[in-house]
DNA sequence: ATTATCTATAGATCTATAGATAATGC
DNA sequence: ATTATCTATAGATCTATAGATAATGC
């Protein structure tokens, strides 16, 4: 007990990686601060010396599990090629996706109890929103204001279709709901 | 207290009716049972009387929330004339239904947290996601296979939309999301 | 000396149950 | 006699804090 600031720094860093898998997993109140410690390996008592509240850890780990779409460019860009539309679509609606929300995308496993949390959590939620909207805008050929138009509906379609296909139980309806927005939003009617 | 057997009918369905309200707007974990019975005007002691456990409440009062749209649809042919493709769009982007969404559709308001519940909540869902699919059908012009599949990707950019427009803080985007989905939904490119 | 983490606990929940009370319904 | 609801409470949470302990870092 004690250690190094930089030992701190790294400790702050895991504790808020486990949130930000758990509460895509269980959601914003599916565990408690004891045993989010128990996981990081320490014990409840240390917890608000990293945050001053429960709220700043959720405001924190949400900010962590965004981007996930940015993670995903830049590692296809330094591995030379480049993220396709495509790409995007298929690994959204992908089987490991339905089934590891923990390491996916925080608006399908968290959008209405985000819609519940505070201002500021819905605020760094406005900008994530708008973020992923201009990266989807990038993978898409034209770039007037029907490609925006177009990167809302893909984006809601996206969120919605996810969020279905894993609450419904028939494992046929479930890959139905993902296979055919995919096939719609690749190739437009 | 003690009562006829007609009375407790009439509490157990009130008690389901204030649930189904107040697990859209507050979650599924948004309030417990001695808040639950005291809005309707009851003390806690009654609650496992009328449920086995909370689980039993939380599935009878999504099958209380479920089919907002047979209700609509209903409603609508009741009045005389009947619900059309675009006041159903129209409906469930609008204003009303964005900020009152413990008179909404539930999935938009649930269903991340409807992927956690149990089996039996979940087939329930299937259940409902199958009748909704069928109604937007039913609303479309052609009945074939790209009827089904545009119910699919209907019912998917509704419940992302409105989704993504209740988590964000920003009025405008909220508003563009909505006013988007609604647009592209109605007249494809 | 400072501080990162620990142990221990206060106080506020929450689900579920036991037993009392006051109605209904035979 | 039966039962719908009430009062009261057990036991298990959960968030947050106080004070102790054992490291770091001047």
């Amino acid at each position: 007990m004690g250690y190094s600031q930089a030992q701190k720094e790294r400790t702050h860093k895991r504790i808020v990686a486990i949130a930000s898998k758990r509460f895509r997993e269980k959601g914003l109140a599916g565990f408690g601060i004891a045993e989010l410690m128990k996981e990081a390996g320490l014990t409840v008592g240390g917890f608000y010396k990293h945050f001053d509240s429960r709220d700043e850890l959720v405001a924190e780990a949400l900010s962590d599990a965004f981007g996930v779409w940015q993670r995903q460019k830049e590692a296809a860009e330094s591995g030379g090629h480049s993220l396709s539309f495509e790409n995007l679509i298929d690994d959204y609606v992908s089987d490991v996706h339905r089934k590891n929300p923990g390491a996916g995308c925080a608006f399908s496993a968290l959008a209405p109890e985000i819609a519940r949390s505070d201002k500021r959590t819905r605020a760094l939620t406005s900008k994530q929103v708008k973020a992923d909207l201009e990266l989807i805008v990038g993978l898409l050929p034209g770039k007037d204001k029907r490609a925006r138009s177009r990167a809302i509906l893909i984006f809601s379609a996206l969120v919605g279709a996810m969020s279905l296909a894993r609450a419904v139980s028939d494992e046929s309806l479930s890959r139905e709901i993902l296979k055919t927005v995919a096939d719609l939003l690749k190739h437009p009617a």
